[in-house]
DNA sequence: CCTGTAATACTACAACTGTAACAGAAGCGC
DNA sequence: GCGCTTCTGTTACAGTTGTAGTATTACAGG
């Protein structure tokens, strides 16, 4: 398992993969001339040090290389907030939600919001012992 | 306000910083070789640099440097989630509430504890509508 | 005073990242 | 078939980070 820890460009290059399922490197610039200012070729080394790094994988279809992410983003982001929460709270999940009720804005929706979550998470879990 | 985006290192010496409230170059490489390996020119570079970005401050005393954090723990704690909350999930962090209940793992007595904070956030705050 | 020791300052270097130029190959239009 | 355009492959370079060696300074003890 290749190590999921993306700065924010790499990740804007693997979100673009992942919202298409492949793509050439041309359709990843597309994506992301938006909010970057790069030209193709940057996009290009982008993706092949990502291949470098196992997340990636390219087949060639003509002149063209096609590029597909090798790590769903599902896992990518579980382990980066698990890499996250144990940098700065050791691990302590609670502690981070904690943290993030207390000190980041939400409105009453968002807390009822998560209140639901954690009920349906009592109900589906944890009443094996 | 200084960037405050430290690398796992640098949240160590930060952190070693923050424990004490001052400290020599000695006293934070005493801290770290727990941890990190690291002869105490490096953490001496390694506060340099920190001081270079404005995060740290120092004063001689003697002929040793005492080097404080010049930012608070809490200020550093919450910039760093809201930047990672930023960048995952768009600054959403509900979902990344949702995230961490449906994705890590949490016993009860995890729950019990958020709900009640929720509860606490609920009592204190947001009824102005 | 002189020297050892302890502390800092300066310099270095490899790895990784952001960023891109240049070179070569391969279709497309004529 | 030949050149233009479009891709990719290769190479480069500056900035940051982890890591440390070397030079220098300054106090402590004799």
């Amino acid at each position: 398992m290749a190590k999921t820890d993306l700065t924010p460009l790499q990740l804007s290059v693997m979100r673009s993969l992942w919202k298409r399922k492949e793509a050439s490197v041309t359709e990843v610039h597309a994506d992301l001339v938006a909010s970057h200012q790069l030209v193709p070729t940057t996009v290009a080394t982008l993706l092949r040090r990502l291949e470098e790094r196992g997340l990636v994988d390219h087949r060639a279809e003509g002149r063209q290389f096609i590029f597909r992410a090798l790590v769903e983003e599902e896992r990518a982001t579980r382990s980066m907030v698990a890499e996250f929460s144990e940098r700065l709270f050791g691990g302590d999940v609670p502690r981070l939600v904690s943290h993030l009720l207390k000190e980041h804005e939400l409105n009453p929706g968002d807390l009822d919001r998560i209140r639901d979550i954690i009920a349906a998470h009592e109900s589906g879990e944890g009443k094996s012992s």
